[in-house]
DNA sequence: TTGCTTATTGGTCGCACACTCAATAGCATG
DNA sequence: CATGCTATTGAGTGTGCGACCAATAAGCAA
């Protein structure tokens, strides 16, 4: 008997169960998309009936804009973590520009992309956008401040500086889903990088060699 | 009698249909989104029957591709056209960034982002969106390298240049959706300005001086 | 063990979508 | 005016979606 049916119910907290959909509705966002989160599609991943989704989500808005920003929250606790535990700014720095330069940041960047559209039509996921943008932005504002401070980084405004390295990053992004993403200069791709070297005085190299 | 009840049948060529066609779903795409051209969001908007729009294209997916192509395309020749009739490098990227800067750009922009996302799941669109990529950078890039050949821009490499504008020009855009697109630090808004300049050796305030 | 709360099911409804195809009628041609 | 070609219609198929709700049973407490 395959494990697939399942003829037992199987009875959770409902703070358990809530959790559970949130991030299976996060791994269905990251692999598939958010327009890929439905109730059936959801149900399906945690084995149980659609109708249980609605229970826990009346509105499927709710659940989108939930599932886009655990998955997007919790990478950002990872790329700049809030306690940045005895490492210079400028390994953090360093660290941040070398993963979200990588191949395994696609599907963050296609999630941004996804969420960044959609939020055209769903009002719940544009104030979760707006929301996870400030937080993004001021995570990083953060670290070149205090760069800054110890003189490290050399900028007058780090919001602005913190905002020109996003929006190259987002720039790139945009290409996450063309064929020739890949390739095309090297320049290009280290565009990043060259953007917050030059931005805080750094030298060439100062964010890109050997970080971590 | 109002007019929305079209009980006579109007027979046209099969090009000026077609042309129609795309027309109209471009339309729809700028104003609503790639999503909303459905064979009876267009038909509506023709005052035909949705069969007729699947007469012509067999695959909505061609017809999403066709007016995103057309949209884009036609964008692309009123800001920088093929033939530049007397007017300098300079004047013809100054006037490029403004108007991409500017209110009226967001469908534009609102279309690249949506075209970007969509091509995820579409074939179609994706070539599309590839082929127009090319189209805007290879065009940019004719610009900067003509102003290189003629003195007034100083860049080693043109096409790199181009695609700096390009991804910053895209960063922006990205935020075109979020309720603060409009607000935040003015620097930001005038950042393309500033890496044209920057990339291209020209004094502070060049491209953004009274160009049109 | 019994009973009760409530998490979970199963079924249904209405809607919007792309796609198909035989029947119809506009219109150019003779 | 009559005729033939074909652009256009009308009707229908099947799919997937969100939402709703009464019935059911899991598992805790008495």
């Amino acid at each position: 008997m395959s494990s697939s049916v399942q003829n037992k119910r199987i009875r959770k907290s409902p703070g358990a169960r809530r959790a559970e959909i949130v991030a299976a509705a996060a791994g269905v966002a990251l692999a598939e998309g958010l327009e890929c989160i439905t109730l059936r599609r959801v149900a399906e991943e945690l084995d149980v009936r659609p109708g249980l989704i609605s229970h826990y989500f009346p509105a499927v808005d709710d659940l989108v804009a939930e599932a886009y920003g655990s998955a997007v929250g919790s990478e950002l606790d990872e790329l700049l973590p809030a306690d940045r535990a005895g490492a210079t700014p400028t390994r953090h720095l360093a660290r941040f520009l070398a993963r979200t330069t990588g191949k395994a940041y696609d599907d963050i960047s296609r999630l941004w992309l996804n969420a960044r559209h959609l939020s055209r039509y769903r009002p719940a996921l544009r104030d979760r956008v707006a929301v996870q943008e400030d937080a993004w932005r001021d995570r990083l504002e953060e670290v070149i401040r205090v760069g800054v401070e110890e003189g490290e980084f050399h900028t007058a405004d780090p919001l602005v500086t913190a905002i020109q390295i996003l929006v190259v990053l987002d720039g790139l992004g945009m290409l996450v889903n063309s064929p020739s993403a890949d390739d095309g200069p090297p320049a290009v791709r280290r565009l990043p990088v060259t953007t917050a070297e030059r931005e805080l005085g750094l030298p060439v190299g100062a964010l890109s060699d050997a970080p971590d």
